[in-house]
RNA sequence: GGUGGGGUUCCCGAGUGGUCAAAGGGAUCAGACUGUAAAUCUGACGGCUCAGCCUUCGGAGGUUCAAAUCCUCCCCCCACCA
């Protein structure tokens, strides 16, 4: 089966360039694709999955993907889509975000011996020289198609408007394929839905300067069956760096995700075989549930290794209680089969306290705001008052509750904001 | 450069001297119902030493017993004209 089969198979695929040509390129070459990361921030998120996923599919099937961070443009702020004008970051900001980047593509993408490339376009932005550029390639834009762009039009309409450093980012992203065509052999772009016009300029741009047929691949933006934007949370974005954003976390959100995105982000997030996806479609509320744990565990497997999945699930079964994984339920995962019972484990959010100065000392609701569960006391107030906080499965009723001996089971005490939060106190 | 219109609590958006921590909607959070789902209903939604107090309405001053609301200066945005 040809890798664009794949991809349309498990959902990446909205729109493609030249159909038939990009199949047989990719069936008669050993291909070089690429997919632009903002360096905005040290840490991509799942927001950038799907690309990410994309270029790991290439990767397995043969091919070579580069992860172009775009350094230079990075310096302008892309306005597709946008309905804001971006910050302008510094280059040091950059420099420290692409590190955190390849860190975490790294557990995507096998970058030994070239077998993936990590590129910066800041290396051929950055000397570029006006009059040269203009000349050379300013010369194959038109402004009254550029106008007309999706891209742009939303900024064309808003009040805010579009400045000319952003109208130039087309040309800019055109030029980083070119630049990759010439001298890296790749030929096909891909990207959000966002980026169809970027990338079709840069097609324009590859044949009118190298006289060479390039594609492109875009991907549908992933919503949610509720149609939001993925990969938001209480919490702010879903980063894939567990420093600030922890396994436990990202298991949780995938196991939260709504019944009907089950088989897509199976499909889209994980590398079970179709087959098994297709069958679980079927199932319905709590069978569909275990599904979505194994969703869970191998989404968390895959970006943060197979020890933080089973940790985040055992984690799982001790807070919410047992969960039941039989055996033939997508038999492709490795997930652990049996029932998971509670088990002592740390990777629940916790933090270390010495015990004299909790014990008979602390407001309980001090130890809430302190943990992070409630962002302030008031907010901690509120829930207790709305009756949502509890200490080891107790409900806490008073404002005043102090931590009393009674409280702490083990070493420990359990915290829980709502129904989903949990927060260990650990005694040193 | 000229003229006109704006900047309000996470977002949108009311409010033009006291009854304003500020309508309404969205987002969010909690409770009920469930399956750690969705939908629905209920409640909350600046902070705190919480029936009270303190800090917010672009910024800095001023008028007033009292200002998001009036005056002065400044900053920023938008539209039209040049």
């Amino acid at each position: 089966m040809s890798v664009l089969s794949i991809l349309k198979e498990r959902g990446f695929v909205d729109a493609v360039t030249h159909t038939q040509e990009l199949e047989d390129y990719l069936n008669n070459n050993r291909a070089t694709c690429y997919i632009g990361f903002d360096p905005t921030a040290s840490s991509l998120h799942v927001g950038s999955l799907v690309c990410i996923m994309a270029l790991a599919h290439m990767q397995r099937n043969g091919h070579r993907p580069i992860a172009l961070v775009g350094g230079g443009t990075g310096l302008i702020g892309d306005p597709s889509g946008k309905t804001e004008l971006r910050k302008i970051i510094t280059q040091e900001d950059i420099d420290t975000n692409k590190a955190g980047i390849r860190k975490q593509l790294e557990r995507f993408l096998d970058f030994s011996n070239d077998k993936a490339l990590m590129l910066d376009n800041a290396k051929w932005l950055t000397p570029l020289a006006y009059i040269p550029f203009l000349r050379d390639i300013g010369r194959y834009f038109s402004v009254n198609r550029m106008i007309k762009a999706e891209s742009y039009k939303a900024r064309m309409e808003s009040d805010d408007g579009l400045t000319f450093i952003e109208f130039n980012y087309m040309l800019l992203q055109a030029y980083d394929f070119m630049e990759l065509a010439k001298t890296c052999d790749c030929f096909l772009q891909m990207g959000g839905s966002d980026q169809w016009g970027n990338i079709v300029a840069g097609i324009d741009l590859v044949r009118r300067t190298l006289g060479k047929q390039a594609f492109g691949i875009t991907f549908p933006l992933i919503t949610t069956a509720s149609g939001i934007k993925m990969g938001k949370t209480h919490s702010g974005a879903v980063w894939l760096d567990p420093e600030r954003f922890s396994p436990y976390e990202y298991y949780q959100f995938w196991v939260n995700c709504d019944d009907a995105d089950v088989p897509r982000f199976l499909a889209l997030f994980t590398f079970l075989s179709m087959d098994e996806i297709e069958a679980i479609k079927s199932l319905e509320g709590a069978d569909l549930n275990k599904a979505k744990t194994i969703l869970a565990y191998e989404a968390t497997k895959i970006a943060h290794g197979e020890e933080e999945a089973i940790k985040s699930l055992k984690a799982a079964a001790s807070v919410f209680g047992n969960i039941e994984v039989p055996e033939g339920l997508l038999s492709g995962s490795t997930i652990p089969r049996g029932i998971h019972t509670a088990v002592h484990d740390e990777s629940v959010p916790s933090s270390l306290y010495n015990r004299e100065e909790v014990v008979g000392k602390a407001l309980v609701i001090d130890l809430l705001t302190q943990t992070l569960l409630c962002k302030s006391k008031s907010d901690a107030r509120r829930l207790v008052q709305q009756g949502g906080a509890y200490i080891n499965g107790e409900k806490i009723t008073g404002f005043d509750q102090i931590v009393s001996i009674g409280d702490v089971a083990g070493d420990e005490i359990l915290l829980r904001a709502g129904k989903k939060k949990y927060h260990k106190i650990i005694f040193k």
